[in-house]
DNA sequence: CTGCAACCTCAACTAAAGTTAAGGTCAATA
DNA sequence: TATTGACCTTAACTTTAGTTGAGGTTGCAG
């Protein structure tokens, strides 16, 4: 049915982009609005995606399931050289740093892993003092009160 | 300085809460409409809360550390008895609801990250039969071509 | 040549998790 | 008593990551 056209020299259109790479049309303008992605145009002006986009596409969807915000992805994204298409050895940097924050991520995780099984056993009755309700003393070690549990306010 | 005077009988003042428990004023406003945590009323109409709160928010916090939103962080708290203070192993059957979440949420980290040492190594040249751009067959193994990588779209 | 699916743009909407502002009250203190 | 600082409410705004809809082309099939 949607057979691919060999002879559609041209590039990928959006609409197999998107079948292929799983993400919604809707989802790649944004992506492109963003930066993330580029195209070319047809004639008809009509986006023409190189086949590197799926990497690309699916370099962020990774990077999103690592938690990685997309401004964040942008700026990594960037360092591919441009002009040249990428090589192997530089969506393999970019791996390294995704590698690098997946894994201080599951660290994380598992740190809290750890100070919540201890908590559980306390039943957790005397929460000052707590692992979990001052976890490593973001701001304690200053001999303070109970002040400022939980790390910094997200959405600062 | 701002010593909680021992004869407060009616109970921690948002200020105090918000204090202790790292969270801004505003966010205790939030909880409290969304149904997270709940107060009583001073005679000037001034929120007092109970001890307990404390732990409410601790909990909640940890909840969004691991991952979960807060209207599932809702549900759970709902599950605690309602009019009796929770008791320990109250505290202790919600924190085991939290841990599976959160071994679930580590566990799904490291299977990305051996997918991507994996792809890593094979530089990711074959996307489609790649581990990380196919991951688990969400919707494969019916044997089509390579259509829906990456997961479910969020946000449906 | 007509019809329909796929494409285009632009603007507005959604959801989560709060924050910020405006305008007003309460309470401890100088 | 007057003035702060902490509190109150309501409404609007913020960010992230898109989706949805309206209104208008393009391009392939019959």
């Amino acid at each position: 049915m949607t057979e691919i056209p060999r002879w559609n020299q041209a590039g990928l259109t959006v609409g197999e982009v998107a079948a292929r790479s799983g993400v919604a049309v809707s989802a790649m303008h944004f992506y492109e609005r963003q930066g993330l992605i580029t195209s070319r145009r047809s004639p008809g002006n009509q986006r023409r995606y190189r086949r590197e986009t799926l990497r690309r596409i699916a370099m962020i969807r990774i990077a999103q399931r690592v938690g990685i915000p997309l401004a964040q992805v942008r700026q990594a994204l960037d360092t591919l050289p441009q002009g040249r298409t990428p090589t192997r050895s530089d969506w393999q940097q970019l791996s390294e740093t995704w590698r690098a924050e997946l894994d201080e991520r599951i660290r994380a995780l598992e740190q809290l892993r750890d100070d919540f099984s201890d908590c559980i056993g306390c039943g957790c009755l005397s929460l000052n003092r707590c692992a979990l309700a001052n976890p490593h003393d973001i701001e304690g070690t200053r001999g303070r009160g109970p002040v400022r549990l939980l790390g910094p306010k997200p959405h600062s």
